[in-house]
This record gives C-alpha cells, sequence and structure tokens, in this order.
DNA sequence: ACCTGTGGCCTGCTTC
DNA sequence: GAAGCAGGCCAC
C-alpha cells in the first residue's frame, strides 16, 4: 500500500474490483479500479510448518504472505473465503454442530468477515472528501400501491443542490419510451452528484428509482453514488434534541419543514393524487411538479439549518466509512475507525460471521426517588462522558481483560455462603485494576479501545478550542462545531459497540465492567453526599439529585469528589489513570418528581447561568414529550407543569383547571389531530406473533396493528418502521376498536375514552404526585356513563340534553 | 450488507 | 382487579 493518502468520494465493489470515485481537479468523475481482496488472517505463531505447505497448496488460495506476526491469506473469491472460514462447511463429528476448514485445523482465522469495501478503505490510506451532494424528490404513479412501488411509472423528478440550483423533469406521455427518456435525464443530472439524499429515500425512492431504471433497461452502477436517507439521518440525529411529543408525531416532510423551518411549509397538494394531477396535464401538471421540486428544496433548506448531513460526513471521515445510508451506524463507524487503528499497530481482530445473540447484561444503577413529588431547591450533577472516561480510568478493552484474576472478598465481609472457598487472588496484584463487581484489566499497557477514546477526546478538544476562537455562526464555526460533536459521538458509541452481540469487537465482559464501573461510583458519590448531610433522592446512571444543600456547599461537594473521593478510591483500585469527573450541572427551583425517568422542573440555574422567567422547563419522560401520546395529554400536561413551574401552588386551580379540559375533552369542539393517535410499526404488519386464545379464537394485536392490517390491506406502507395514524373510536369494548385517521368522520371518536384513557392518566399522575390531598382519580378519573354504549353516547353527543350535560359527573 | 447498550414507564390484551 | 406478557418510546 502507498502510504500517499487517496482521496475518494465513494467506493464500491464490482466484480472483482473496487472502484474507487473521486473528483479531479475540474471536479470530473474520476473512477479508478483496485483489485477487490477477499481476505483473512491467520496468527503466524498459530500456524505448524506442516499446516503451512499443505494450506499454501490448496488451490483456493490466491497468495500466502507474511504481515508481521500475521500471515495474510488471499482467497480467489468472496465464496471461497466465506466457505472456506464460516462454519457451515463441515458436520463436526462428534457434537453435531457445524465447523469451518479451519476449525477443523484448529486454526482461528481473523478478519475474515471483513466486507471487500472495508477491506480496501481499511488498507489504503484513503480520505473521505465532501461529496458533491444533491436532494432528490420523484414523484410516481399514484394509483399503484405501496407495496408494488417498482411497477409506478414516474412522473416527474427534481434535483436540487446546495446552492440552490434546480433541475427537473416531467414525464411527456405514459409511454416506456417517455419514462426511459426521462430517467436518462435523471441520471445524467446524477453525474454530477456523488451523494444523493431523499426523504424516507431507503424505503421509496431509491428501491423504486432503481426498479424503474431497471426495468427500463438503463444500464447504470448504481452502486456508484452515496444514497442517503435523510429521513433516518434526521430521525437518529433530532430525536433527543425535542422538545415536545408535537415533533416526534409525524415525520412527514411537510410537517418536519414546518418545524424545523419556521414558515416554510409544503405545498399543500394531495400526494396520493400524483396520477389525477399528471394525467390532467396543463396547470394541474405543472402544479405536480412545482410540488415535487419543492419537496427537494426542502431537504436542502432542512439540511441547511440543521447541518446533520454535514455532521454525519464529518463522523464518517474520522471513522473512515462511507457517507451514505449506513454510514452513520453505530457498529459500521466504530468498526471503520478500529480496523484502521489495528491495521497501523499490527493488530488484527475477530472473524464474526455468525453473531449469536449474547446474553443481556446488567447496565446502570437507577435510583428510586426517595421523595416524589413538589420538591424545591434540588441539585444535579453528573459525571462527564461517564462511559468513556470509565473506559479510560481502568483500561477496559478486550485485550487488556485479566479473567485470571478473580478477586474475591475477603473473609471478614464475604457471605456467609461463599466462606468455604478460599479467596483467589486478594489482594489485588500491582499489575492489574479492578472494576468492583466486574472484571480485572491489566494498568501496563494501554488498551485498543481507551487509547481510541483518548485520541477523540483529544480532537474534540482542539476543535472545541477551534470553535470558541471563531465567530459564532461563520461555515469555521460550524464545521469546529460538527467536528466537535463527530469525536463526542464516536467516543460514545464505542460502550455501547463492545456490548453489541452483532459487533466483532463485542465482549460483554468488558462492556458489562464499564456498567459496574458507572453503578459504583454513583453510588459512591450518593453515599458521600449523604455522609455530609445532604440528602440524595435520586439518580439515574451518570446524574444525581442531591436536596437539603446550599448551592455553595453543593458546589464545594462536588470539587472534593473530583479532588479527593475519586483519586483515593480509584488509586485503591490500582486505576492507572483518573479520567472521572463530575460536574454541577444545575439546580431545579422547583421540580416535580414523578418516578424513575419522570419529572419536570423549572431551573434556578443551569452551570451557573440563572433561569429568567421565561426560561422553559425541562421536561423528562412524561408524556408531553412522547410522540405517541394524544395532543390533548400533552397540552394538558404541560399546562399543568407550566403553572406548577409558574409558581402556583394552590391544588384549586388545578381543580378549575381539571374540570375546564375535561368540558372540553367530553363536549368541547376537536380536531382530529387533537386525539390521533400515532405509532411506529416495530416490524411488517404481518410479522407480529399472532396469538392463539384459550377458546382458540386469534387474539387482538394491539391497536396500532390492527389499523395496520387494514392500510396494508389497502395497499399502504405498512413494513417495519411505518408510522401509523389512528383514531379510538370505541374504547369500552374489549378489544377496542379503531380505525385509520383517513377514515375518520367528525363525532366518530370516543370522547370518553380520550379523557378517561389518554388525556387525564398522564396529568393525574402529575397532580397526585405534586398534590397528594386530593383525591383526584375520584374526581376527575370518570366520565362514562355506566352501562352506555359507544353508539348511544355518541348520540347523545350530537345533541346533548342540557339537563344530562348537567348529571355527567 | 439488518444490527451500539440496559433500565423503565405505560398501555392494551388475555387469563385467572 | 391483578398478573404476565408484548409493544412502543423514552432516559441515560
Amino acid at each position: 500500500m502507498s502510504p500517499k493518502s487517496l482521496p475518494i468520494v465513494n467506493a464500491y465493489w464490482s466484480g472483482d474490483s473496487i472502484i474507487a470515485v473521486s473528483r479531479t481537479v475540474t471536479g470530473e468523475r474520476n473512477l479508478k479500479a483496485y483489485p477487490a481482496e477477499y481476505t483473512c488472517f491467520l496468527k503466524a505463531a498459530d500456524v505448524p510448518a506442516a499446516v503451512a505447505s499443505k494450506l499454501r497448496a490448496w488451490p483456493r488460495i490466491r497468495s500466502w504472505e507474511a504481515d508481521g506476526d500475521w500471515i495474510r491469506l488471499r482467497f480467489h473469491t468472496w465464496r471461497d473465503l466465506k466457505e472456506a472460514t464460516s462454519k457451515s462447511q463441515y458436520e463436526h463429528p462428534t457434537y453435531g454442530g457445524y465447523e469451518s476448514m479451519f476449525d477443523r485445523l484448529g486454526l482461528t482465522v481473523y478478519e475474515a468477515d471483513v466486507y471487500p469495501v472495508r477491506r480496501f478503505l481499511t488498507e489504503y490510506a484513503v480520505e473521505i472528501q465532501k461529496p458533491r451532494r444533491c436532494y432528490l424528490d420523484i414523484e410516481a404513479d399514484s394509483r399503484v400501491p405501496f407495496g408494488r412501488k417498482e411497477d409506478a411509472r414516474i412522473l416527474s423528478w427534481a434535483v436540487v443542490d446546495d446552492t440552490g440550483e434546480w433541475v427537473g423533469d416531467l414525464l411527456s406521455a405514459d409511454t416506456d419510451a417517455a419514462e426511459t427518456a426521462l430517467l436518462k435525464d435523471l441520471w445524467e443530472c446524477l453525474d454530477q452528484y456523488d451523494q444523493v439524499c431523499a426523504w424516507n429515500g431507503d424505503r421509496y425512492d431509491f428501491p423504486v428509482l432503481k426498479a424503474r431504471t431497471e426495468l427500463m433497461g438503463i444500464r447504470v452502477a448504481f452502486a456508484g453514488w452515496l444514497w442517503l436517507d435523510h429521513l433516518e439521518l434526521f430521525k437518529s440525529m433530532n430525536m433527543h434534541v425535542s422538545e415536545s411529543g408535537d415533533e416526534k408525531q409525524s415525520f412527514a416532510l411537510g410537517r418536519i419543514a414546518t418545524a424545523v423551518l419556521g414558515g416554510e411549509t409544503k405545498d399543500d397538494l394531495d400526494g396520493s393524487k400524483t396520477w389525477d394531477y399528471w394525467v390532467a396535464g396543463g396547470e394541474d401538471r405543472e402544479r405536480l411538479f412545482r410540488y415535487n421540486v419543492r419537496d427537494a428544496d426542502l431537504l436542502r433548506m432542512i439540511e441547511k439549518e440543521t447541518g446533520y448531513i454535514d455532521t454525519q460526513l464529518v463522523l464518517c471521515q474520522v471513522c473512515h466509512t462511507l457517507p451514505d445510508s449506513r454510514g452513520g451506524n453505530g457498529t459500521n463507524f466504530v468498526e471503520g475507525y478500529l480496523l484502521k487503528m489495528g491495521r497501523a499497530e499490527g493488530l488484527r481482530f475477530r472473524t464474526n460471521w455468525d453473531m449469536d445473540s449474547g446474553a443481556r447484561f446488567e447496565g446502570a444503577f437507577v435510583m428510586e426517588p426517595t421523595r416524589k413529588g413538589l420538591l424545591h431547591s434540588v441539585h444535579v450533577a453528573d459525571f462527564s462522558g461517564m462511559y468513556p472516561s470509565i473506559i479510560q480510568t481502568w483500561n477496559i478493552s478486550p485485550e487488556t481483560i485479566r479473567d485470571d484474576v478473580v478477586l474475591v472478598e475477603d473473609a471478614a465481609t464475604r457471605p456467609a455462603y461463599l466462606r468455604h472457598l478460599p479467596p483467589k487472588t486478594y489482594p489485588l496484584p500491582d499489575d492489574v485494576c479492578q472494576v468492583p463487581g466486574g472484571s480485572c484489566f491489566r494498568r501496563d499497557t494501554p488498551g485498543l479501545i481507551p487509547r481510541a477514546i483518548a485520541e477523540l477526546k483529544r480532537l474534540r478538544k482542539y476543535w472545541n478550542a477551534a470553535k470558541a476562537k471563531a465567530v459564532p455562526g461563520t461555515p469555521e464555526w460550524h464545521d469546529a462545531d460538527r467536528k466537535s460533536n463527530a469525536y463526542k459521538v464516536a467516543a460514545n458509541t464505542f460502550y455501547g459497540v463492545m456490548g453489541a452481540p452483532a459487533s466483532r469487537f463485542y465482549d460483554q465482559r468488558t462492556a458489562s465492567a464499564v456498567t459496574a464501573a458507572g453503578r459504583w461510583l454513583i453510588r459512591h458519590t450518593i453515599a458521600a453526599a449523604e455522609a455530609r448531610g445532604m440528602s440524595g433522592i435520586y439518580g439515574d446512571t451518570d446524574s444525581v439529585f442531591i436536596a437539603d444543600v446550599t448551592e455553595g456547599a453543593f458546589r464545594a461537594f462536588v470539587d472534593w469528589c473530583n479532588a479527593e473521593l475519586y483519586p483515593k478510591l480509584l488509586a485503591d483500585l490500582h486505576c492507572p489513570t483518573n479520567e472521572i469527573r463530575i460536574a454541577y450541572e444545575k439546580e431545579f427551583a422547583t421540580i416535580v418528581l414523578v418516578g424513575k425517568k419522570r419529572y419536570a422542573g423549572r431551573f434556578a440555574h443551569y452551570k451557573g447561568t440563572r433561569a429568567t422567567a421565561d426560561s422553559k422547563p425541562e421536561v423528562k419522560g412524561l408524556e408531553y414529550k412522547r410522540g405517541d401520546s394524544a395532543k390533548l395529554a400533552r397540552d394538558l400536561q404541560f399546562e399543568v407543569i407550566q403553572s406548577i413551574m409558574g409558581g402556583d401552588e394552590d391544588p384549586a386551580s388545578y381543580e378549575a383547571m381539571a374540570a375546564r379540559w375535561r368540558d372540553l375533552v367530553v363536549a368541547g369542539t376537536l380536531t382530529r389531530r387533537d386525539f390521533v393517535l400515532s405509532k411506529t410499526l416495530s416490524r411488517d404488519s404481518t410479522a407480529y406473533a399472532q396469538k392463539k386464545k384459550k377458546n382458540g379464537d386469534d387474539a387482538a394485536q394491539p391497536p396500532h396493528v390492527e389499523v395496520a392490517k387494514i392500510l396494508c390491506a389497502r395497499g399502504y406502507d405498512t413494513g417495519a418502521g411505518a408510522r401509523i395514524e389512528y383514531v379510538v373510536v370505541d374504547g369500552w369494548s374489549s378489544p377496542l376498536k379503531a380505525i385509520p385517521v383517513e377514515d375518520y368522520t367528525d363525532g366518530a371518536e370516543d370522547r370518553y375514552y380520550l379523557w378517561e384513557q389518554l388525556v387525564w392518566p398522564a396529568t393525574e399522575r402529575v397532580l397526585e404526585c405534586a398534590f397528594p390531598a386530593v383525591r383526584w382519580a375520584e374526581k376527575f378519573g370518570k366520565v362514562r356513563p355506566k352501562k352506555a354504549t359507544a353508539a348511544s353516547t355518541a348520540a347523545r353527543r350530537r345533541r346533548p340534553a342540557p339537563e344530562e350535560q348537567g348529571k355527567l359527573f
């Protein structure tokens, strides 16, 4: 390999070549072929001479070459490599299972499953260039149901680039010849670009484009472009940023564009009638086209506002991964980073053809709140980058683990049932550090993962400094900001990847050591606070919520933890370094602590900066934050939270508020968006397990799945990831009855169900906890008249008699 | 060419 | 009405 860097925008596997795509100085697309390598590694020391000569003569092996401590084996084809190294070739003589040829020889092969493109990216000094990016949207024949989307003729396309320039075309006639011409124009246009972004592209635009192109007999190297689903990327980066559930209810482009861009809204053309617009011709057809161009342009504006695609690009550049839909995937980019690092250091990693599902391991400590309800002056401290800093501090890495050291408590503290066993190694050996409740790790040689994290943190610091020097909002500032963020994301992902069975770096012992250390740190911190007269009232993973302390005393406590407590504790465990830091993050002037992972609070200060009267409350876990709650539920809950945070602690106010909302929900004027529910299918609508009831009937599936089955029959997209919107029309029967939102007609909703199940409980829990003296459930929980059928109550709602209205409650 | 992790709350369905 | 399970989404 040449040490000279190899700038590329893309690379793909074609035949027996890897095609590296780059751009010449004049902007021409430049393709260069490199031989695809079907490679695996053996540890040289593992291979006896006799076996070596036998292997070298094996016709499937193309070459055999020494590479440091390793032997690099190249096969003729990917299939040869896979067959020789995966466990499916030979039935094991004694225990029935299967084994590979190398298993038979008693040899372990390394990195055999590394995909040829990844091999290329690892072995060559590739540098991912900024791709020429465009935003694509296509409109296809709306008469064809989603399930057969590949059969839909493409009616128009639009491509927009970052400068706002756009190109597009309309189908001239309903013929294959016209569609072929349309598509050829599109591909000619795409040739100027490397990365194609489309909203929901992986589920719609890309497969449709591919299928239509093939059907029309146009030959295109589809892999030559980086296909990026902008929607999926947006979700992965935006979900935890969203304030309220409103932003999570729908990911339709128009809705997201409105949320992100404010006033900018999508054209109000009915996307399910594209064919009608096209066939009508004239102005209607032009309108379809404008709508198409507008959608593509919305992607550009969303990216301009969020910079998510640019952020992903930086992450990919750091991790030597291609910036397409898969590029931002955790296992993928961590693998890209570590394989590269391993190659530079002469380390090769295990083969991971068959990823067996690993056992679950114990995770974080979540403390049951010792006080619930309306509290004041609660201070929160949290560990900065807890898991990465633990990995560094204990030198946690698959190759640094010392499983031979098993520590057993000393005789005095050992539980009685273990006293008959001899302690294995105690005290702690000098060359080892210990994770209490976890494994031991060597302390002499820094591990691969800790070094990777150290490097990523160093770079993050560098870009943070660059950001601080730049003028906020300038391109330099955004660039530094994205780089800093990308390094943080990368560092934080290592823990998850170590715990992921699908990853070749999976090692449950290391992942569970990380969480064990976390549990131990947070417990020690809370105990130390309590020992100093404070009250630990809650904590989750890396945070502690402390009451009965002043701001100054708490700040002093946090400083003491960093200066004295952790250094001492960690030295006792022989940690080679100490990266553990806790920070005083905020004080809640008021907090309603409803339960684990559910609270709402008003800041007194955040990192020392005083909150102002109009500072928004921080809400966690409550229905307000959820995209699958009813809008009315979110609105009422938020009104209550706002009011409590505003200082109104008089229960009577909330009784009035509850009564007002109850009347609105049961008998007021509402629109469907107030009560429509929206849930994602986690799998295809047909793939949910169909249980049988005891009497042999099919059991009902969850409401959104039942609705999805109806939509599926109508030809809608009900695959995994599809969002199902529905309205409950009868919540009294079991199972309840729900209809697709498109079937909704005024008055069909079950208002009693809406109040009793969807809206009130969410707020009741908050009020119950803030004002326990009031009998909330009794006062407001029940609105459905006894023995009323949904039909009769619906009838009454349409023409409510005044005396009946009065008697409802 | 599916694939970062665990803890936790809440809802709906069925059974007891 | 409680218990057990599946499913979804959220906190870290």
